[in-house]
DNA sequence: CTAGGGTTAG
């Protein structure tokens, strides 16, 4: 005969509250999680250290960390485990100041952080690429002895490499100084090298390195591709032993960056298992090259294939519609997003704001701005930008006025849309003064942008003299852009001998670029020195260099047409011209004057 | 530790 042996009631509920909340895990219902965490306070086990930190996780997974915080405080002595608990909850919900503060908080306890602690602490960082912040950690990693730990001499190399070129130095010397090496710290270490743009280093290492995974052969594909080097990149993509769903999306995105959207396709097309990454890519892809018949395909074909959007989906496929004016993508995906439901982060409202302003259609871009309750800098910057580019020059003015009296405080890119605003209403002393408040009041130093703003301003308004001795004061070096600039205003106001002395500097940046002696050429035709104009077409003959015909395109039925100078291919091109003619002679007859080449 | 991500002049 036995007597069953009874658990002690706590025990028993502890174990029930416990899988109660692993459970809650997988699925993040605030409702029921809210039901289990009264059950726990009412048997008085939310201060037992076991459930304690499930519960905490648990909250911080339904990004509720008000209450995370708050089981947290009714703990009276927190033990390492409930500390680190609440640091990774706050790195999860992206509140990296709140991590750091819970740790000062353990410090002063008197609490000895373990190598959990840091590691948590170091991804906090990583994002930030601090370089003080990371060698802050580096310092307390060494005087607690957990140096000896490879985990955490891992994440410094990893963190410290995101600091730029000193971070990658202070990794290689932590790098050296290891008597322990694994796989991990020689791939941290190489992409490292790789971020840092030292591609021939990371190469000798990865040849050195003793043992190399997938992850290894993925980041040095990835140097390659960053590099634009797409032979190099094949020829190691063919000798890896292993691929992944990283090694094809790597290539996928090297050929779709260099503008090889045939070999990104083939390369798509053969993959053998796909994500959400290598569809986005590719959609994105054809997107930024205005290809938004192949892109919209590709996007409804992902949606039939089951995918569900993410932010990351979202905000790549909508900027390189905002960057290449593709509206029906846009709004195709926009429509997407509204057909499931899908909960706008900050940055997925702000990407929507931009494409609609880019793309030309502000009222859709104002509604969701004004309909946003957490805007940020970005969300006015990207409003203002696209009121300022549509010639809206007044309307950004205002917003840039109602930006600041609800508290937030410009920065450089502000500026930018400002003085482009300025611009495009033709304000040139509202211009001017802003361009000095920006630095006096704001202490924003202006940089190469802000300068090529003024270029413009001063250039349109017809102030060209003015203009150049800008250019001439820049404590920056001009580049072609601002040149550029200079030489379209040229144009505009038809100053040759300046349009002469501007392209002997751009020549020099860019000396193969056609479209900038076709600008001298044609302000030659205008002023009717035809002789200039054959010296010029000579000049660009004997370089070797050749105009390509400008061209424009536009969307109809998500389909591209693109029009060229003299295009008689259409079958319907007699009808067409017929067209373009009465349309001019109306244009006439309503006083339309064409400018004059 | 590796692939996609919001605002920057012509």
């Amino acid at each position: 005969m036995s007597i069953p042996i009874r658990t002690p009631t706590w025990v028993s509920k502890r174990r029930l509250f416990e899988q109660k909340l692993s459970e809650l895990h997988k699925c993040t219902n605030l409702n029921h999680l809210k039901q289990v965490h009264a059950q726990i306070v009412k048997t008085n086990l939310h201060q037992d250290p076991f459930v304690a930190p499930k519960l905490i996780t648990a909250f911080s997974l339904c990004r509720q960390m008000a209450l995370a915080v708050n089981v947290f405080r009714q703990i009276q002595e927190p033990n390492v485990l409930l500390y680190n608990t609440l640091i990774r909850a706050h790195i999860q919900n992206s509140q990296p100041s709140q991590a750091f503060s819970t740790f000062f908080e353990m410090q002063s306890s008197g609490m000895w952080p373990d190598n959990f602690t840091y590691s948590f602490l170091l991804k906090a960082v990583s994002g930030q690429s601090s370089l003080p912040l990371v060698q802050m950690i580096h310092t307390h990693v060494e005087k607690s002895g957990f140096c000896s730990d490879i985990f955490v001499p891992n994440s410094l190399i990893d963190s410290y490499s995101k600091c730029g070129s000193a971070g990658v130095r202070a990794a290689r010397k932590l790098f050296t100084a290891m008597n322990e090496r694994d796989v991990v710290s020689w791939n941290s270490m190489i992409g490292g090298l790789v971020k840092a743009g030292d591609l021939g280093e990371a190469r000798r290492l990865f040849d050195e390195m003793p043992e190399r995974d997938t992850v290894s052969w993925n980041t040095i594909l990835d140097g390659y591709v960053k590099a634009g080097e797409m032979t190099a990149a094949f020829e190691l993509f063919e000798k890896m032993p292993e691929r992944n769903v990283v090694s094809w999306s790597t290539m996928v995105s090297g050929y779709s960056k260099t503008g090889d959207m045939d070999m990104a396709r083939m390369l798509f097309d053969m993959m053998p298992i796909k994500n959400l990454v290598p569809w986005t890519i590719i959609i994105s892809g054809y997107a930024q090259k205005g290809l938004a018949k192949e892109a919209i395909t590709l996007f409804n074909q992902m949606e039939e294939a089951g995918l569900k959007l993410d932010d990351g989906t979202i905000i790549s496929i909508l900027a390189a519609c905002a960057e290449s004016g593709l509206l029906g993508l846009g709004k195709i995906v926009h429509a997407s997003m509204e057909r499931t439901r899908f909960k706008c982060s900050n940055q997925v409202s702000n990407a929507l704001v931009d494409m609609y302003a880019k793309c030309g259609s502000l009222d859709k871009a104002l509604r969701i701005f004004n309909g946003m309750g957490n805007r940020d800098i970005v969300s006015w910057n990207a409003m203002l930008q696209g009121l300022a580019m549509h010639g809206h020059g007044e309307k950004a003015l205002q917003l840039f006025f109602r930006m600041k009296e609800e508290g937030f405080e410009p920065d450089k890119v502000t500026f930018v849309g400002v003085l482009c605003a300025c611009t495009h209403a033709g304000f040139v002393d509202d211009g001017l003064h802003y361009f000095h408040t920006m630095e006096r009041d704001y202490g924003i130093v202006p940089q190469v942008e802000h300068y090529g703003c003024m270029i413009d301003l001063l250039g349109r308004g017809g102030r060209l003299k003015e203009a150049f001795r800008l250019i001439q004061s820049m404590p920056v070096e001009p580049n072609a852009i601002i040149w550029g600039t200079l030489l379209g205003a040229c144009r505009m106001h038809n100053a040759v001998e300046l349009a002469e002395e501007v392209l002997k500097c751009l020549v020099k940046l860019e000396p193969s670029d056609p479209g900038n002696f076709s600008i001298l050429s044609n302000i030659y035709a205008a002023a009717g020195d035809w002789d200039s104009v054959s010296n010029v077409r000579l000049r660009m003959k004997s370089m070797g260099i050749q105009k390509p015909s400008g061209a424009s395109s536009l969307e109809v039925d998500d389909e591209v047409h693109e029009f060229t100078v003299c295009d008689r291919s259409h079958p319907k091109s007699d009808r067409i011209y017929h067209m373009i003619d009465k349309l001019g002679q109306h244009l006439k007859k309503v006083g339309y004057v064409p400018r004059a080449y």
